[in-house]
DNA sequence: GGAACTCGCCAC
DNA sequence: AAACGTGGCGAGTTCC
């Protein structure tokens, strides 16, 4: 695998960019290390009480008993996956890439055994402590992190970070995403702004493909993909948003359908998660009053089989036919393109990026589809974090780009420079970038966070401005 | 005793 | 035909 920039313009953007990032992690982060201190030995006591309990049961004492009353190690997945499908001779739900049967999450919930329920529990209190909190007080000096950003380390040019990763604590999780990110704060006197492109692969996918369909769902804002598939997976005559229920199917579409399937996912997968993952369904013939509620009463079962769908396997041929029409019917020039992308691997050997990147070497069809889609998308992002990093340091401001996500910028502003930092950042992101760059064919949007003054990461409220 | 591996889990 | 893309990191385990 061989990426190498082939214009000056993606040169550019590697060296500028180094140095751009470069200076947000010379600037950092500021850690309240009296905070990270105080909820790891909180934690502590958690997981050493709930430990505690773990070892009462009888599930543990038969764990204990069966090597040869020796402490089995908890934490230890070997000794686990071991215990449960060799000693108790459980199926495993699911195996795992070298064909040992699987103890993660989702495994031990099929299992359906309460004291696995606990051991989950166990474990993510764990990952906080001993992931997050843990490396903010390792990496640290005088109560700031410096995370590292790497352009030279991802395949499809994307960038990475560590020393600690900035790039996955905590948010979709509640509970670890407060832990977390109440341990990190601008500097005195400051507040954070975090800048989110709005759906930026998709966009960056229609500069390739120019699929007409996708297109009207970038540009209309009264069209809405996920709710379109999700009226046909779920059969409901139509899905509205501000219904609980169906929000919860909308988001069960957009994640187990829509994005998979971008990714080169294949309808099996996407109808497992679908209804067994999110609908809370079963393999196998489904009984009235299963699954997830509906607005109307009932539940996902009793909706399926008035519908004519009585059982998983039949539902998995109805997701066949919708994944068809997908592609072959709505996205038809989409399909069309990935057709041609790998067409013309195969011939030449290599992908060109829109930012003048080319992806050689051993890919996957799907690695085709995918590298220059996520590549392009960070460059965008890339080419703002530069951008306004060179006006900050031409006007002389305060504020500090202090970190980035892929598809999003973290800035430690000064309250007095709020407006023109907002409107700068705006400016950047949705004009000035499609300006410079004319393959840009949709519009770009950005959505912006702020947390007041003094205020952690984890009180991030969204902000808009006139 | 360290390198390299597997597995699980966090982000986009 | 193929069958979800990209990372970092901690813990346990195995190899040398």
């Amino acid at each position: 695998m061989n990426i190498n920039p082939t214009s000056s313009d993606a040169y550019r953007l590697l060296h500028e960019g180094t140095l751009a990032l470069a200076r947000a992690e010379q600037q950092g982060i500021r850690i309240d290390i009296n905070y990270v201190e105080e909820q790891r030995d909180k934690l502590t006591q958690k997981i050493d009480h709930l430990e505690r309990n773990f070892k009462n049961t009888k599930l543990y004492y038969h764990w204990r008993h069966s090597i040869g009353n020796k402490e089995p190690n908890i934490y230890s997945n070997h000794q686990l996956a071991h215990f449960l499908y060799k000693v108790k001779k459980l199926t495993p739900p699911t195996n795992t890439f070298s064909g040992q049967g699987s103890t993660d999450e989702e495994a031990l919930k099929a299992l359906d055994i309460p004291e696995l329920v606990e051991l989950i529990r166990i474990r993510k209190l764990k990952k906080v402590r001993d992931t997050y909190l843990e490396s903010f007080v390792k990496e640290q000096t005088h109560g700031v992190i410096h995370p590292i950003f790497n352009l030279h380390l991802v395949r499809t040019f994307r960038s990475s970070s560590d020393r600690p990763n900035f790039q996955n604590i905590p948010k979709r999780d509640k509970e670890s995403k407060v832990i977390c990110r109440k341990a990190l704060f601008p500097r005195e006197g400051h507040q954070f702004l975090e800048v989110d492109f709005g759906s930026l692969e998709v966009r960056i996918s229609a500069c390739y493909h120019k699929d007409p369909q996708m297109l009207q769902y970038i540009t209309d804002p009264t069209t809405d993909m996920h709710a379109d598939m999700g009226t046909q997976l779920y059969l409901l005559d139509k899905l509205d948003r501000s219904i609980p229920e169906h929000k919860y199917l909308r988001d069960a579409t957009k994640n187990s359908f829509v994005f998979p399937q971008f990714y080169g996912d294949y309808y099996k997968n996407c109808a497992h998660n679908l209804v067994i993952r999110w609908g809370k369904l079963s393999e196998g013939r489904w009984k009235p009053g299963q699954g997830v509620p509906m607005p109307n009463g009932i539940h996902l079962a009793d909706h399926f089989i008035s519908k004519g769908i009585r059982h998983y396997e039949k539902y998995v041929e109805y997701v066949r036919r919708i994944e068809d029409d997908f592609w072959n019917n709505r996205f038809f020039k989409y399909s069309q393109w990935k057709e041609r992308w790998w067409r013309n691997y195969l011939n030449r050997g290599y992908v060109d990026m829109l930012t003048g990147f080319r992806c050689s070497g051993l890919m996957s069809r799907n690695d085709t589809i995918n590298y220059p889609v996520q590549g392009a998308a960070f460059h965008c992002l890339l080419w703002s974090f530069i951008e306004l990093d060179q006006v900050i340091r031409k006007e002389n401001w305060d504020t500090r780009i202090v970190g980035q996500i892929h598809d999003s910028i973290l800035l430690d502003v000064n309250p007095a420079e709020l407006d023109v930092v907002s409107h700068t950042v705006k400016h950047i992101t949705t004009e000035a970038l499609p300006k410079a760059w004319p393959w840009i064919i949709v519009p770009l949007e950005v959505e912006m966070d702020l947390a007041e003054v003094d205020h952690s990461w984890a009180d991030l409220k969204k902000f808009t401005f006139a």
